[in-house]
DNA sequence: CAGGTTACAAGTTTTGACATCTGTTACCAG
DNA sequence: CTGGTAACAGATGTCAAAACTTGTAACCTG
């Protein structure tokens, strides 16, 4: 008896993402998942070949989501690279803000899984960067931040932002003057890159 | 039958610790600490009203070890304040890298319980905050450093430099280029404290 | 033959009776 | 009266048996 809607991988993930939502990534079961969708759970297994591969998908879905809206602040050369790279870091934190005052339980969630996936993380943060260095490269090209490396620059930046965008720091971004104390961050940063070559 | 040494605090916070170190923070319990030293479980809650207390009183012990060394850097006057802060943060890693090395497993127990304590853990970053507001203050002082207020300033680079010295990043630690990654993030920081008023 | 099913072995988690731990009280020694 | 003990109730943790989960295999069906 084939199920009605044909079950594709996008369906598996959206359930994926329900369970975990309602029972937490350790009570999260294949079993829960087919049920929600009404079907075995040898079905999820010919579209995934292992839970971990379920997992680690669902987690890559789930940080890929808001990439594109940065990556649009990334790229909007209508904005002065020093104030573009301030938007954009301001925009990293309020997407994951969001996402924790959206659904506190799916944000830990997956929080949990992309520690345990460690590779979907590195990827994440490579795209991040860059992003980064894309801003940091167009101020390089029409001058306003001075750099050798932007790739290195932006390495340097993203490390000391990593209060604001860790995801260890999660708790953190609930208090209401973190928005306040990454301005400043931002600020003492781009008195670095504008400053003219010292000493 | 009193014991042989009159059990001070003293003697039951280093009991704890070897307990902490051995069965780690979890399986740590009270009538073990007792045990090792000798005496029955309730002789420790003469000391101690509660489990809770002596948990805490030995993670501010371990937090507070290291704190004069970092103190020495902080006041040392005979090194230019710019200088300074390098060092100072460095040491501050390097304090943390070398608890690490020498005894991983206590390192992992005494972060589960500063996460736990977090009262603790707030005094400890308070006092390290006051130490980096004594450099910049000397820097303001000989005009080697740009600030208005040396207390806001020493926030803003203790929030830039959170990935070198926040317990959270501590896996992150090992890695052998985060010595240069910090020093990366103090120059940039220094040429935004070195740079004359901007825009 | 793509996409589903049931059945099953091996490993993992839950369960529930039993043991241990926490914090207190009543008591003892110098 | 400081600093220890022993005994206790209730909360918490442990361990083996039972239930569930993972991943595979052999088998349907349009």
């Amino acid at each position: 008896m084939p199920a009605r809607t044909p079950l594709d991988a996008n369906a598996i993930l959206a359930a994926t993402e329900e369970i975990l939502r309602r029972h937490g990534p350790d009570k999260a079961t294949v079993v829960d998942v087919a049920r929600a969708l009404g079907v075995s759970h040898a079905a999820v297994y010919k579209h995934f070949p292992s839970k971990q591969a379920l997992r680690e998908a669902v987690t890559r879905r789930w940080l890929d989501r808001n990439r594109d809206a940065l990556a649009v602040i990334a790229a909007d050369s209508a904005v002065a690279p020093a104030r573009r790279l301030r938007t954009w870091l301001h925009a990293v934190l309020a997407v994951k803000q969001a996402k924790i005052r959206q659904d506190p339980e799916l944000f830990a969630a997956y929080g949990i899984l992309a520690a345990a996936h460690s590779s979907v993380a590195t990827d994440h943060v490579a795209d991040l960067l860059g992003q980064l260095t894309a801003i940091i490269a167009d101020g390089a090209a029409d001058g306003s931040l001075r750099t050798d490396d932007a790739a290195a620059t932006a390495r340097v930046v993203f490390n000391a932002t990593a209060k604001f965008h860790h995801l260890a720091h999660a708790a953190e971004w609930q208090n209401p003057g973190v928005g306040a104390e990454l301005d400043e961050v931002c600020s003492l940063l781009l008195e670095g890159l504008h400053a003219p070559a010292s000493p």
